[in-house]
RNA sequence: GCCCAGAUAGCUCAGCUGGUAGAGCAGUGGACUGAAAAUCCACGUGUCGGCGGUCCGAUUCCGUCUCUGGGCA
């Protein structure tokens, strides 16, 4: 094993957290996770997060990180991130990234430049409401003016990234489209081994169906209630995670039981086909392929081998 | 047994008075560089239940059969 970092990533629902564990143990490692809803506290069965047991002693970073009404972003994550890498080489282990949040993984491995902007949501709720007066072409219309070739490959219904880049215009006075340019001829500055856990469509979206049920059966219904009872609002980006919005519109009665557990179940099935997408085309991993046969030590075999 | 209503894309259904079909959802593919479990885009041929008949031409009209609801006995 030649790499300095691993990581162990795919859709979710596809087995990294016990194979990321298994590899930790095999090769002397520590995890840190690159996911996006498993930093807040108190949000652990809707977010399927790693339990103690489950750890087998191994160490976890980036786990419970966060209260849900804090800012979170993939500029913090990076940061983070690279803190703790660097924490588990001076130990002498070696870092394994686990995780299903491909724009968090590409970031880490390609050190992307975050340091210029910050979250201006005074600004963003202004053209938020603009668009929502005017259109959506509005706003659009507004990008084109400073930054025509972000416009020409942004479309239009696409709110949140027009904003974003006029946001990025009004703080840098530069265009997003041309600091994007630039970032992405960069490389990877890790020797690492990526590998994409990929069982077969269909048995994923089963073990979606099962891990949604199995989620309920846990007490996900109560978690959501005990969330908004400490007062974390639906309007958080913690608590617009799949399984919470959802739960949350359950509990407001606006839908049945039945429509809540089958939105879940749709949901997940298209977070884990856009996960893919990512993983094909942006982060460029080894896919493995996982038979449904296969144990964690098969998993992690696989993984050892060809590297 | 009789009467009525249905039978159209994987699912739910649209298809004025006949010119071989179209929406939503599902599914698939894609985008994404400080909200990413978010946000957004693209893609719709199927014995129009079976068999006959009328017609230049039937998913559309007629007959009949099968099946599914509902009602009456």
């Amino acid at each position: 094993m030649h790499s300095e970092l691993y990581v162990i990533t795919g859709p979710t629902a596809c087995g990294k957290t016990a194979v990321s564990i298994e590899l930790a143990k095999r090769i002397n490692g520590e995890i840190i996770s690159a996911d996006s809803m498993q930093v807040y506290k108190y949000m652990d069965i809707g977010t399927a997060k790693v339990t103690p047991k489950e750890m087998r002693g191994i160490k976890h970073y980036m786990i419970d990180e966060l209260y849900p009404d804090e800012e979170f972003s993939v500029a913090i994550f990076q940061k983070m991130a690279k803190k703790y890498i660097a924490e588990i080489k001076s130990k002498g282990k070696i870092p394994i990234i686990a995780g299903g949040t491909g724009f968090y993984i590409n970031a880490l491995l390609y050190d992307t430049d975050f340091t210029e902007t910050h979250v201006d949501t005074e600004y963003r709720n202004k053209l938020c409401s603009l668009a929502q007066k005017n259109g959506n072409d509005c706003v659009h219309d507004m990008l084109r003016s400073v930054d025509p070739s972000s416009a020409e490959s942004i479309h239009t219904n696409n709110l949140k990234r027009v904003i974003r880049a006029l946001e990025y215009y009004k703080q840098t006075g530069c265009r997003i489209s041309e600091h994007n340019m630039i970032e992405k001829q960069r490389k990877i500055v890790y020797n690492v081994s990526i590998k994409v856990l990929n069982p077969e469509r269909k048995i994923l979206y089963e073990k979606v169906d099962a891990r949604v049920e199995n989620m309920l059966r846990q007490g996900l219904v109560e978690e959501v209630k005990s969330l908004l009872a400490m007062g974390y609002h639906e309007g958080l980006t913690s608590m617009q995670g799949l399984g919470y919005k959802e739960t949350v519109d359950f509990l407001k009665e606006n839908v049945s039981r039945d429509e809540m557990i089958y939105r879940i179940k749709l949901g997940t099935r298209h977070f884990a086909k856009r996960q893919l997408t990512w993983f094909r085309n942006s982060l460029f991993g080894e896919f493995v392929n996982i038979e449904p046969d296969m144990t964690n030590e098969d998993i992690c075999n696989a993984i050892l081998s060809n590297h």
